[in-house]
DNA sequence: TCTGGGGTCCTAGGACCC
DNA sequence: TCTGGGGTCCTAGGACCC
């Protein structure tokens, strides 16, 4: 707790839909949901307009498109999203060494340790300065909270939305906090807020009243501790800049229940592969590897097995998670699989039973081609979302995966899509995921609106236009209609092109 | 059309060791 | 000799966050 509210907190607002909406001009003021489009895809993200139907993160998207029909329906952009927080966490950098960015579009700063603030007045304008280079830079409104400590900083960001700054002076937390909800606290979910509230305790005033010796028999030890100094007020976390990765892990929910054993082995084995690619990708090694099944009821459960030393060997950790398939009862099919490695070296390291294996010769060869397919996949994956990477291997074969509509309420042009099976396939590969930027020969640079029965729909216009484009309707397979990247949502802005994957559309 | 994907931290029991 | 106490590692599960 500081004297001054110089911690601040950053939240872009409804990030992942505040930039399609900046990039494309026919969403702006319209609802846009951005999540998986697939069958079983969730809600990452829903505009303001959206959200005033009620549609809100991680909602199934059956729901999504039940409360909201009209609404532009969009894959996520990762490669496109981590660009533009590159440029704003790029921003946060020089107001202070001390940034917590804890994901794309959220970060702690440490102003005093930036030395540019130390009262509330030069704190305020810290901030706002800020939001007016945010919006600048990349054309997007973040909300920004001050306060003395982390979690007050975060409540403020929140009061702050959208497109606001709020400051709560140092001294005024106590009463600020007392008649919220216990929900306002970090680390309070659903299970803790109805275990709280079976005891009697809804608002920061009960749990503060209820006592920390009653807190700590309710929730145990440390969370009961934690929560009752937070119902003071008291929060004396630091930032910290640098935190290292602890686990890294993949996984998919397939479109289909998996019901064949050998189909899972496999999937099980491509998983290991591209967690392993992603584990070296970030210069690690680990020595413990998980596997997670979650089965047809949705009930999950984790195997895991520590090896003698850590390894980045993707036939190492293939064996591993093969052997703790192995384990688990599969029988009434399998939702979801995931590989994941933990217990991490720090660097690439001398696991010396794999090394003198690849020196040996045999197997050397076929693992590294095997990592660098599964790296390839990864990209594809993370551009795609959740449906698009699962749906051609869980073979659904329904194709209405394939083919989902973008269109903006009432723009009349919105394709109802009804795809056909092995669509994307007839296309020479390529697939027109709903939002991914491509490129017309002639008519120049759009995006996918919607694709299927062979078709595929684009809208042509640019981040720098302040009113809809056209409408056009093309073959899958015209050759004079491309993917490309995304443009920039400012001029001289970045494109997300830079060391991204190259956008290529998959079905979503 | 009911529930993603990538993480972190905590708890608790058993093994094992001193 | 029905019997201790602590520490660490491993495994499994669960809550929570964005």
């Amino acid at each position: 707790m500081r004297a001054a509210p110089t911690i601040l907190h950053l939240d872009m607002d409804a990030f992942f839909a505040a930039a399609e909406q900046a990039s494309k001009p026919s969403l702006r003021g319209k609802p846009v949901v951005v999540g998986g489009l697939g069958p079983r895809g969730v809600v990452a993200t829903a505009s303001y307009e959206a959200r005033r139907f009620g549609v809100h993160s991680a909602m199934p998207m059956g729901q999504a498109r039940r409360l909201a029909p009209n609404a532009a329906y969009l894959v996520p952009r990762f490669a496109f999203y981590r660009a533009i927080s590159g440029q704003v966490m790029e921003l946060l950098g020089r107001l202070s060494p001390l940034v917590e960015p804890l994901s794309l579009d959220e970060a702690f700063v440490d102003l005093e340790a930036g030395g540019l603030a130390e009262d509330s007045a030069g704190a305020r304008a810290v901030g706002e300065r800020l939001r007016a280079e945010i919006l600048a830079t990349t054309g997007l409104t973040g909300s920004v909270g001050l306060a003395g400590s982390k979690m007050l900083a975060k409540i403020a960001s929140e009061e702050a939305k959208p497109d606001g700054l709020v400051l709560y002076e140092p001294g005024t937390e106590r009463a600020l906090l007392a008649p919220r909800s216990v929900r306002i606290i970090p680390g309070v979910g659903p299970a803790t807020g109805d275990h709280l509230r079976r005891a009697g305790i809804t608002t920061v005033a009960d749990l503060v009243e209820a006592g920390e010796d009653e807190l700590v028999r309710i929730l145990g030890r440390s969370h009961g501790a934690s929560l009752f100094r937070m119902a003071l007020g008291h929060d004396d976390r630091p930032v910290v800049a640098e935190r290292d990765a602890k686990s890294v892990s993949v996984e998919d929910t397939f479109d289909i229940d998996l019901h064949d054993r050998l189909r899972i082995r496999l999937e099980v084995e491509r998983l290991a592969e591209r967690c392993v690619a992603r584990l070296r990708g970030s210069g690690h090694s680990g020595r413990t590897i998980v596997l997670k099944v979650r089965r047809y009821d949705f009930s999950t459960l984790t195997r895991s097995e520590t090896l003698r030393g850590p390894t980045d060997d993707p036939l190492v950790v293939r064996e591993a998670a093969e052997r703790l398939l192995e384990l688990v009862d599969t029988t009434g099919g399998v939702r979801l699989l995931g590989v994941g490695v933990s217990g991490l070296a720090d660097y690439t390291q001398e696991d010396l039973f794999a090394q003198a294996e690849a020196e040996a010769g045999a197997g050397a060869g076929a693992g590294a081609e095997a990592g660098a397919e599964a790296e390839a996949g990864v990209g594809v994956g993370a551009g795609a979302g959740v449906g698009a990477g699962t749906d051609a291997r869980a073979g659904a074969g329904r194709g209405t995966v394939g083919g989902a509509a973008a269109g903006p309420a009432g723009a009349g042009e919105a394709v109802e899509v009804v795809a056909a099976p092995g669509t994307a396939a007839e296309a020479g590969g390529r697939r027109w995921a709903p939002g991914h930027d491509v490129r017309h020969v002639v008519l120049g640079a759009g995006w996918v609106q919607g694709s299927g029965l062979g078709r595929v729909t684009v809208r042509f216009e640019e981040p720098g236009s302040t009113v809809p484009g056209r409408v056009r309707t093309f073959a899958v397979d015209d050759p004079e209609l491309e993917p490309s990247d995304p443009l920039p949502l400012v001029p001289g802005g970045v494109t997300g092109a830079e060391g991204a994957a190259p956008v290529t559309p998959s079905a979503g």
